[in-house]
RNA sequence: GGACGAUUAGCUCAAUGGCAGAGCAUCUGCUUUACACGCAGAGGGUUGCAGGUUCGAGUCCUGCAUCGUCCACCA
């Protein structure tokens, strides 16, 4: 039945052969490390980085699927124990989002619910749509073990998380403080400084005078005017002579008439604005360490709703920040304290997951220290222990570390691993729990547990560069310090994705891709051999369909040539052998051709130079084997039966090693011509007989 | 403001300092028994701009322009 499909299609017909050979795949048991033949030895991992769960499958996640799916299959046809671990990251806010706004069309809010009744429609909306990621990539062929699957919100899960915090807490390393932090009005919680994105607004600096006791005035500029009504302090630069006179003088708050100090500090840049700062210490963050230096007060005025809060100033009570910022230009208008409006664009920060203006405010928030760990994720990556590919994401990763301030790891959301302490409500930034991925999700804290043991630390992290900090530094620090070992050696950052016009893939902007609408159109080797064509190595990569064609033209190829070979050996079963003896010239020439191609292939891939491996298979097995040597071979086939049977030989030998060559990257077609061909005995492969492509030797 | 990357055919991209190529698209001719998802061929380029080094520059150096990304942020 099967082996008509390729004799007698002359088209090769992806949706006939995907399915049955995922599920020869899974039946085989191959996936899993364990039960791959005992000649498998070595171990070789790959966790999958966990896409989270409400992520929709866009072209670059199908970059990454394919790029760990080319280097775990070569890696398990070198022999290798592979083991490729997937899972998903519980996404704490993103999830949160999407089932809250599922709620509202339905008129209710979060808090209607509570936060028991809450979880469990989280949990349900986990089981119905968390898994849709991961069957998007089967679709395209990937070869994880499947029976491993982990979940950041697992149990055992949890007690990883669990035993992370009080490790570090023991440590002395975890604090719970008041701080300025950054402020999600509309998630309602705190927010690290890498889940901000900024964006570029059109606002005004307003030039506002602040009378000083004793005669004359000094005048600031400022983006934010709301702020003023908690402001405890003007601060010039001690250098600058504009001022000199006026430190240590106390000058009187517009508005509000409160007495508030002029201090001289550094920080202050005198070339900007009026080169005199207003200072807020509850509402900006280089104010509150002005403040701190300082010993000022800090008065709150924006509340976590974004409106302002206290009496400072009748009539503000209650007001959003932008209706305040209104209202107190007019007043100080009208009163003449506005002295100069202009315009002004600058770049606000906003939440990654909402696009909400993010406000800061004092809060109470759990941070964890970073001095010592920033050193234990530098030292690694500086000695080289730990590589970069390409190299140059080396240097912003380093110079991140050396600025890097204590992480706050405390959120007040509901969906997330809560803060393990009494009558503790606020949960842990989900980057904390994605942190320990790499030896979690194979069983740590359980010194004793297999995987941990058998395939920890792992080889290789692929993931995208815009999470460089946010998830392979913490992962290296925390690797380190809870296993002594780094998790991985080789860290691939892949390029990003972008539209054909050159704009980001993302679902806000309506430029994302389903790559499973090519897997249909085009098939899964297609759309993975198109992929994999691009990647050349730049750090960003213009998604076009031309090469997905390409894919699928020289699927079409493949078959087609296979079919060839196919027919010319009838269906009897055949030896493969390694030719040798007195050869013809064009014989030699394919031959030295297949060499070569196998040493570029091996060499690209060990420095992940996916596009050039491709490029050389696709000319040497179009241009090389079909062109010439199978145009050749039919000449050949009408002269002295030896040549004739040499030849078959050859064909048959060339055909075969091209598809284990290919199979990393075109996994199914391969797999499907390789169970059909009549083999008696392999050549090559150290276990002699045939089973599946997915395992047979791959030439060195 | 700092760092990095990109700029080559209509599009997406290649090219250890040595004759600028591929795929897609376009055009011409082929139903040659593996493949029309194919075969044989053709057209299409002042390699972003201006200098410099060199016998020789797409490639190295300097400056500029445009685009992109990351980091920091000035109120």
């Amino acid at each position: 039945m099967s082996k008509s499909l390729l004799i007698s299609n002359g088209a090769y017909e992806p949706k006939q052969v995907e399915d049955k050979i995922y599920k020869l795949w899974e039946d085989s048991g191959f996936f899993n490390p364990d039960k791959l033949p005992k000649r498998h030895k070595k171990p070789y991992t790959i966790v999958i980085p966990p896409p989270n769960v409400t992520g929709e499958l866009h072209i670059g996640h199908a970059l990454n699927a394919t790029i760990q799916d080319i280097l775990i299959r070569q890696k398990r046809m070198q022999g290798y124990k592979t083991l490729w671990l997937p899972g998903t990251d519980h996404a704490g806010i993103a999830t949160q989002n999407v089932v809250e706004k599922k709620l509202i069309k339905e008129g209710k809010s979060r808090f209607d619910l509570g936060r028991e009744k809450f979880i469990e429609e989280v949990l349900r909306w986990k089981e119905e749509k968390g898994n849709i990621i991961l069957t998007q990539f089967k679709k395209l062929g990937s070869s994880c073990d499947w029976s491993r699957t982990r979940f950041t919100m697992d149990k055992n899960y949890e007690e990883a998380v669990k035993e992370a915090f009080l490790q570090y807490h023991k440590k002395g390393w975890i604090y719970q403080g008041k701080r300025v932090v950054n402020w999600c009005k509309r998630c309602a919680t705190s927010l690290s400084d890498l889940e901000l994105e900024y964006a570029e607004e059109k606002g005004k600096l307003w030039h506002i005078k602040y009378p000083v006791k004793g005669g004359g005035s000094i005048i600031v500029a400022t983006t934010r005017p709301e702020t003023m009504l908690g402001d405890t302090a003007v601060a010039v630069n001690p250098k600058d002579e504009r001022y000199k006179k006026l430190i240590g003088k106390v000058a009187i708050l517009p508005l509000v008439n409160r007495e508030i100090q002029i201090i001289a500090d550094e920080s202050v840049d005198k070339d900007f604005g009026t080169g005199a700062v207003k200072v807020t210490p509850a509402h900006d963050l280089n104010d509150y360490q002005i403040g701190q230096k300082h010993k000022l007060e800090s008065i709150q005025v924006i509340n976590e709703m974004g409106k302002i809060m206290g009496e400072v100033l009748s009539g503000y009570q209650g007001l959003k920040v932008l209706e305040a910022r209104e209202k107190i230009v007019s007043e100080l208008k009208s009163q003449n304290f506005l002295e100069k409006e202009e315009d002004y664009t600058h770049q606000v920060p906003k939440c990654y997951r909402c696009n909400t203006t993010i406000e800061l405010i004092p809060s109470l928030q759990w941070f964890l220290k970073m001095d010592k760990l920033a050193k234990l994720a530098e030292n690694p990556v500086k000695s080289g222990k730990i590589k970069f590919h390409p190299k140059s994401f080396q240097k912003p990763y380093l110079d991140w570390l050396k600025n890097v301030k204590d992480w706050c790891i405390s959120r007040q959301i509901w969906w997330g691993h809560k803060i393990p302490i009494e009558g503790e409500e606020s949960v842990l930034d989900t980057w904390f729990s994605s942190a320990l991925w790499p030896f979690a999700a194979m069983g740590w804290p359980d010194k004793n547990a297999s995987d941990l043991k058998n395939f920890y630390p792992t080889n290789v992290l692929s993931t995208a560069r815009d999470i460089v900090n946010q998830w392979v530094a913490r992962m290296i620090f925390s690797g380190l310090e809870f296993t002594k070992k780094i998790p991985f050696e080789d860290v691939y950052i892949h390029a990003t994705v972008l539209t054909r016009e050159g704009q980001r893939m993302s679902k806000s902007l309506g430029t994302g891709i389903d790559p499973l609408k090519f897997v249909d159109e085009f098939g899964a080797d297609a759309t993975r051999f198109g992929i994999a064509f691009q990647i050349m190595g730049n750090q960003d990569m213009k998604f076009v369909t031309d090469n997905i064609l390409m894919g699928k033209k020289f699927c079409n190829k493949i078959w087609n040539a296979s079919r060839f070979v196919l027919g010319q050996i009838d269906s009897k079963m055949i030896e493969i052998k390694k030719p040798t003896g007195k050869l013809s010239l064009v014989d030699k020439k394919i031959l030295k051709s297949l060499e070569k191609t196998i040493k570029s292939v091996n060499r690209d891939l060990n420095l992940f130079k996916f596009g050039k491996a491709c490029h050389a298979l696709y000319d040497f097995f179009w241009h090389d084997f079909c062109d010439k040597y199978i145009e050749e071979s039919k000449k050949q086939n009408n002269q002295l039966p030896a040549q004739a049977e040499k030849t078959k030989n050859i064909l048959t030998y060339v055909l075969l090693n091209s598809l284990i060559l290919l199979h990393p990257f075109m996994p199914f077609i391969t797999e499907e011509i390789y169970q059909q061909i009549p083999i008696k005995n392999l050549p090559a492969g150290r276990h002699g007989k045939k089973e599946c492509i997915m395992i047979e030797e791959w030439p060195n």
